[in-house]
DNA sequence: CGGATCATTGAAGTCCCTCAAGTCCTGTGG
DNA sequence: CCACAGGACTTGAGGGACTTCAATGATCCG
């Protein structure tokens, strides 16, 4: 039933690091399980502490922190390969809380073992802290977004960086791929209202830049769009995966 | 001339977790030296791959990133025990720059012994990992701010945040700290323009809540600031030290 | 004293938000 | 089969939070 490591469709992708078969063993022994979640289901929530972590086998989700008014900020979104349960891996809680968007699968690991990739896997131990660079690093990125770019750069540079993401994945076919998300969600990412969102992204569309309608987004001029996002790197960044 | 990491005045601060003297041994013997830089003095680049990591023995300053119009995104305020160059050290390449604003004193330690600490120190890995998942963590909260808080919100929101930090780290006496940076670069973390910075400061000042000048944060009102900020937990983040 | 840097304040403009309808689609039940 | 409700998306109108422009103080320093 469930996927073994050794067979991992993930790790065929170039964006991902090379992993050693004794990794992949090592992986192996400590995956408890694999989960299959509905839309719509709460993963982990702010500030509890899990028990246990995940990475994203497939579908797509979301990292987000509610505020005391009752608004929403959508942290990030999540891909297959991303990992999820760090901070309460570490920490012992989470910042943020995690959704799934579609259907998830989910490899399953327990977090009380996270300490043996430390003592008995050192590769595998740096290989988390890349992972949380990684997203140190975008999360960088996407405050530059908030606080300096305008509406129309924000989703230009939003778009843009799911599109490569997407295209590392092997997510898109003829131009376009699967983006099961609500402009709710992206208005939310990046500090936006609804309306403004809606609007922005029909100009996108007038200028032929981009088209997202119907859970797909097709990208007709990737460098357009970069340009106005004011992105001069458009290689995803490579990462491991866990 | 250079501190012992024995006598590191920074870990007897409760925020820091305890190290044990094994730690503070092989940190010892990873410490390459110390460096003293002045005000203004940039420390790292964006996209560079430095050879030297450090941890801020004392003095403050900021990561920030620029963006091709010229604005700038300050990402975080750089205070007393903070990591410098994670992102090099793991990725090997920066997200952001980081520079000096007062006059600082770094310990120095080699890039490419990183590994080690992973090969040999599994707790000493473990706590970069930690210190990783702090940082995360704080990107997140002030991503919630630039996307969601209004501007007075957001300057209660960081002041607050910089206040506690403070005190957690002994520099508030008789409720006021040395707080050195400029309204510019307050305006250029917070997403905010100066001239709204500084009216957003004023109308604090005359609520009594906070008076920042001449270097000087004094908070006279903190439940009133974080009533504003909506933030319920006032107490810092409790991290270890490198 | 001139020049530079930072803080402050007023005034005008704009980007984006909120409010308010209205469309389209899907699912549900009488 | 159609009425109705709910959810997502769309569009128009008006207002406001914040930006930009511009000028003035205040302080420091060669």
């Amino acid at each position: 039933m469930a996927t073994k490591c050794e067979n991992c469709p993930l790790r065929q992708h170039d964006v991902f690091e090379d992993m050693s078969p004794e990794d992949v063993r090592f992986m192996q022994r400590f995956k408890v399980g694999e989960m299959a979640v509905d839309p719509g289901t709460p993963i982990l929530m702010e500030g509890s502490n899990s028990p246990q972590l995940y990475t994203v086998l497939n579908g797509m989700g979301l990292r987000y922190k509610m505020l005391a008014n009752g608004r929403r900020q959508v942290v990030s979104l999540i891909f297959p390969g991303d990992f999820v349960g760090l901070q309460a891996g570490i920490m012992g809680e989470m910042g943020h809380s995690v959704e799934a968007t579609t259907k998830m699968t989910l490899c399953v690991f327990d977090r009380s073992e996270i300490w043996k990739f430390f003592k008995e896997r050192p590769e595998r131990a740096f290989s988390l802290t890349w992972l949380a660079a990684v997203e140190e690093h975008f999360l960088g990125e996407t405050l530059s977004t908030l606080g300096q770019r305008t509406a129309i750069q924000s989703l230009a540079w939003a778009l843009v960086r799911v599109f490569v993401r997407g295209r590392s994945l092997g997510l898109v076919h003829n131009g376009a791929m699967s983006f099961p998300f609500k402009q709710q969600d992206i208005a939310d990412a990046l500090g936006l209202s609804l309306v403004h969102t809606n609007k922005t992204l029909a100009a996108l569309k007038k200028k032929q830049l981009a088209h997202w309608s119907e859970g797909s987004l097709r990208v007709s001029d990737l460098q357009g769009l970069a340009d106005i996002a004011m992105i001069d790197d458009l290689s995803p960044a490579r990462r491991p995966i866990l």
